[in-house]
DNA sequence: TTGAAAGCGCTAACAT
DNA sequence: ATGTTAGCGCTTTCAA
């Protein structure tokens, strides 16, 4: 048998109310000498409150449920970092669920069974937004956000991401800063995230007064095995520089470029977007456009809590040896 | 107001036990056309079902509990995957619980929070043993398995994980097979993880008949600034060829080969375990001992359920470009 | 095929 | 300082 308040309040020789107060530490009410005593004992009995039945009981729940729907990349891994510590330092539990795919049908069931949970509020991070998804989160009645997206085309309140346009445009612009004049973007998909990405260097070029030669964009799905796909469909265009969608797409370039014999950075200069610890252990070293993904986790809990409006995570720029001056 | 079974079934003109029904999908009962009416109903209202309401009443329960402990590498991502793939197969739940960082108290914390969501069993995935955490979920009288912890100095009966021993071994003979017999080992910890590969270098050393320097082996935290720092220590020791504790070190090693002029795999051969995607960008991409994590973790959720004996997931060798035949 | 009613483990008035 | 009691949302007998 588990052990219950009720074992324990037999056990005790006193009632379950005792027992639920010694238990949730309201020292100003209880005895301490039977306070100690209780406690000593749901001790040794192995117990462990119930908290469905805890919550049922008093309405109250300190829950924010995390779904989590990855792919490729990891980049929500220092989201979480973030929500979790700022989760605990505002005594709030952190239930995470995962999606494991992009199988939208199972994404949906995952939102379902988190909304089940009757959490506080719901954080969904993903890298691209589901209408039909964010209509469930809607029509629940418990607040939520969406985090690391945003889309112009399903605009949403509630949402803290960073501000994809201006990662394309910063990124673009470094590149267009050393003399670069031909640079291509690579490995973005066609979600609002790569979308908005793209018309930020989109901008920057028009700002620059460069054309774009329609081969200097390619599409792709920011993996490792896209980036070394992608590398034969640059070539022969001139292109000196590129912007590359993500850390993984910009290390399969340079796998590629090492095994052809172009330098990287003198025939090619790479920067890339998502910059993750990976960056830092490609050979050369990766110029990121980087997100601050802990900062992220930690203002989508505040957002969340305490209701505030949605809001862009500003960018950082860490410069390494990839990109080569140009004139 | 939040929907309830309640206001579903006064808006339905039925008793709560026909809405209870209709949303079970108890078909064999209930009228489909009631069903139907009932459920769209439902739908309309934004209603989701109080799992902990739920569980109460009926005393079933299809959750596991995860329980991450994480730090440097992120090995514990394929195994999560597994899980998932598992628990859905067989109709469960899982929610995830993350400590976060190695603080034992937290991950104390971690584990009584997930205890108290009445899951029918706990993985707790972790890359060292804390007796304390293992007392206390011996003591809650749910079913529980250790993934990816293994230990002989605290013997534990449920365990899923891989035989760090025949890693360790493996590694090493890969690298005396290829003629080398100056061999290192580096980056390992203090963990009985880090311990028993350890002994299996020394075992398949011992097996060559060979004496191990004490300056060939190099602990350290398994982490990509470390694989950075051990790189010094090892230089001046003749070594040919070296066993890195963990993907991330060999890459850290690697780097300062780079940087000092040292070729990777002709002047030093370099073979690592836990080997992740990341191996394959390296530069030479890394030979490996690889676990199989997703299995591993399927294997776990198996083992829970169905109650079976605790076992070792073998390893697998993959290898790449970073190993160099000698004579 | 449906409804009435009891009860899961817990908390929170209210009473003592 | 402690006990009594009602009830949270749901499932499940038992009865109709």
């Amino acid at each position: 048998m588990k052990a219950t308040i009720k074992s324990i309040a037999e056990r005790a020789g006193v009632s379950t109310a005792t027992v639920s107060r010694a238990l949730a530490n309201k020292n100003s009410v209880i005895k301490p000498a039977t306070a100690k005593r209780i406690r000593q004992i749901a001790q040794e009995m192995g117990y462990h409150k119930n908290v469905g039945a805890s919550q049922l009981a008093s309405n109250i729940n300190n829950t924010i449920a995390v779904i989590v729907s990855y792919n490729q990349t990891n980049f929500w891994n220092g989201i979480i970092k973030g929500i979790l510590q700022r989760a605990h330092q505002v005594d709030h539990q952190v239930i995470i669920f995962s999606a494991g795919s992009n199988d939208p049908q199972r994404l949906m069931q995952i939102v379902n069974e988190a909304l089940e949970h009757q959490a506080t509020g719901t954080l969904l991070i993903s890298g691209r937004i589901d209408p039909a998804q964010v209509a469930i989160l809607k029509k629940s009645h418990v607040p939520y956000r969406l985090v690391s997206i945003y889309s112009q085309r399903h605009p949403e309140q509630h949402f803290i991401s960073s501000d994809n346009v201006a990662i394309g445009e910063e990124a673009t612009n470094y590149l267009l800063k050393k003399g670069h004049r031909r640079i291509g973007f690579v490995g973005i998909d066609h979600s609002s995230t790569g979308q908005q990405r793209l018309f930020g260097y989109q901008k920057a070029m028009a700002a620059a007064q460069l054309t774009i030669d329609p081969h200097w964009v390619c599409y792709g799905d920011y993996s490792y095995q896209n980036g070394q796909e992608l590398f034969a469909q640059l070539r022969g265009h001139g292109l000196t520089a590129v912007v590359a969608g993500s850390d993984m797409i910009a290390c399969g370039l340079i796998k590629m470029a090492n095994q052809t014999g172009i330098k990287v950075p003198d025939q090619l200069s790479i920067i890339c977007i998502d910059g993750s610890p990976i960056c830092e252990i490609a050979n050369p070293p990766l110029t990121s456009v980087t997100q601050d993904f802990f900062r992220m986790g930690v203002k989508s809990v505040d957002n969340l809590l305490n209701n505030e409006r949605s809001l862009f995570i500003p960018t950082k720029l860490v410069e390494r040896a990839s990109v080569k001056q140009l004139n």
